[in-house]
DNA sequence: CATGAATGAGAGTTCATTCAT
DNA sequence: CATGAATGAACTCTCATTCAT
């Protein structure tokens, strides 16, 4: 059955070789290589349009296998999930504690370790495939939800909160300044992964800069601000 | 040919006026029916996930009419976003032509003016729908893509173009400050159709007040700006 | 596709048989011939054994149309019991309901009507059905037990009450006689569908009269009945 | 070879009682905890929806080893079965053998017995398994048939038959009369596995009385017995 | 022109059995 | 001898699409 794979030789050594194994016995490795596999297509198809059996033969495996590893399709991807947000949210969780400097040095690390360990990597695809079907699937999205979402805004919150004790950014509302810090990263995230918006050739680097340069300073107490014109009256 | 259903003499067929009975002025409302139930339907559960008969019924009518007026699924939804887009575009390219206000007040409009005629809409479903599904319909991104992101990115893009020009804005590239600007907002339309986001009950038109605040600031190039911190290099 | 099946003469009329329909539209039938099929079917295998793809073929569709109908394979053996033992049971209270005579009498007709319109019919398949696999199916087994033995013990006690109430019968405990009058009747049944015991060829009709003779004899109260004997101490 | 696993000197192997290590017992005695295991699982959820791995797990193996001393899952049952038998129709043989007494006494004694060594062990739910499955599996059925039911049968026919010849019992059919004998009896036992009916919660012990009562009563010869009414004919 | 019964190709999931270790 | 990872064939159920009426 040509299993090939790993195989150093596969034509050597006659009899041993005669029987080659129909599988090879993999128990710890299993699971990280389904995993890695179903992120892949997860992220390329979305959850409901990627087969198990897709995944399985990108592991290497047969579909029933998945399930010595995984309940079901849903248990996967909170795997996934579960092992993709881990140690960006500890990391993020660390710096905070320590942190010395000015909120703007702050807010900045903040979302540009949030890019390097999760949106320059194929994690970055998560948050396309919870907004997309994340409806249909309730326990998925609380779960998201709880683990994720949560736990990361609680830390983006720290870091205005900071600003704003600090006397650096003025006292927008928490809950708000929130969605405004997160919600370009999260596109940056979407636009890597999806041909309908023209962002597949964008210099995303380029396009945190900016990012992060108008937010200080549109967060910035410093200036007099006039009144932002056109406020619903 | 033995329509019967309602009509009172399906023979007659006098004149222009005898055949507008209630049946036939049916048949020439159908297809907005139709759009209008699909695109309810599409935004609230996704595209795969809605069945046809679902919208058939919601339409009013069975599944095998869908296929009279759309060729399948796909072309189906090709119709609604055809329909969502176009009242808008054109209202905003109007706006641009003859406005002689201030760039900060100019941004504020356009963005206060995409967001009623779409945000505010249930038009705002069909960008989830597109960053949802768009990878596996090809010919439905490229439309996507071709007929309403291009054009809509254009008329951001001379907005802040205005605002350069006129030295209220710094001169941040074009392409970059574009994204800048529509993330928050598609992130709005995004949360406003996700219960994986806790977007459900944030209070969106302040949050929107927000980010235009945060953006004309941190666009404006009054301020004496210092080196944005942890820029890369 | 050789459709066959009520179709007058398959080989007449060239022109419109040419286009012999892929299926036939029998809107009314079917529900009836499922049901016919998967009885037949449930019966002889078994409800978990018992493929509805085999159903599907009996009842001479695919396995998709049976969805059509019943929701699922729970509910179309819910449908078939409902079927099964409505008119038995409305028949049996209705004799309760009228009856003047003995009641040795009156428990022969309750018994021989129990056997005649279920016994001595397909349905008789069904009590071996639910004593096989009712545990594995919760929610068959509370509506086997509602909607069928509960209102036949009902009627079972009714006729042992008028014996006892008339002084025919000796005042056994109503559930535990009802319990001894349904044993035997239950067990005919199952040995006409159980190739386990050597029931397949015993004379049931002379079976049901000793059980019907020893059961009055035996629930008689005329003569002195001295002491059970070895009755637990 | 390796085998490891608590074996002192898996190498050494000089004598017989050097070999008698734990593990070794456990080899002698596994058989018997698979079968034990095998017939609780069997009884409690039936034979195809109990799984071999189940199986293994309550014996403390693992499936793979439940092939070492079964050639398949049906062959399983098959020792189930043997095992359970055997002693009851020994004894039940024995008593026949000896018997002195009234016959009332002795078709007590007999439903006694048979209640006391099988009713009221787990053994109680093999003639509910085979009654649900044995038609599935022929081999199965020939062999409990065979080895079970007809010794079993012959047992009670004798001892109906001793009733007769001493006049105890008005002459029926024995072939008939040992089916009115068995049925009650066998219907306890399945109502003790089956959740379906009512009687998890019946009193069984009453419920044999009445049966027992029933019967010697029913069987009677000494009243001038009317011809029970509704006799067909 | 509308209907809706029917199809048929999968989808996820389960499990007896095998066999390299 | 025991293990347990892996297989692969079933199974139930879903749904876009077709087409006789």
């Amino acid at each position: 059955m040509h299993s090939s794979r790993a195989t150093p030789s596969p034509e050597s050594s006659c009899a041993l070789s005669a029987a080659v194994t129909r599988w090879t016995r993999r128990k710890e490795a299993r699971p990280g290589e389904i995993m890695e596999a179903a992120l892949e297509l997860f992220v390329a198809r979305g959850f409901s349009a990627t087969r198990m059996e897709e995944i399985a033969r990108a592991a290497g495996v047969t579909a029933g296998t998945l399930y010595r590893y995984f309940a079901n399709k849903e248990e996967l991807l909170k795997a996934v999930i579960r092992d993709a947000f881990a140690p960006t949210l500890q990391e993020g969780e660390q710096l905070l504690g320590n942190f010395q400097g000015s909120a703007a040095e702050l807010l900045a690390t903040v979302i540009r370790n949030w890019w390097q360990l999760n949106g320059a990597t194929r994690f970055s695809g998560i948050p396309k495939l919870m907004i997309a079907e994340g409806n249909n699937f309730p326990e998925l999205a609380r779960f998201h939800r709880e683990e994720v979402i949560e736990r990361g805004e609680a830390l983006i919150a720290r870091a205005i909160q900071y600003g704003i004790t600090r006397g650096e950014f003025r006292p927008i509302p928490l809950d708000i300044a929130v969605k405004v810090v997160t919600a370009p990263v999260i596109m940056a995230m979407v636009w890597k992964h999806s041909s309908v918006c023209g962002g597949a050739e964008m210099d995303i680097e380029h396009y945190l800069d900016e990012v992060i340069a108008t937010l200080i300073h549109g967060f910035g107490s410093k200036q007099d601000i006039e009144q932002p014109i056109g406020e619903k009256a």
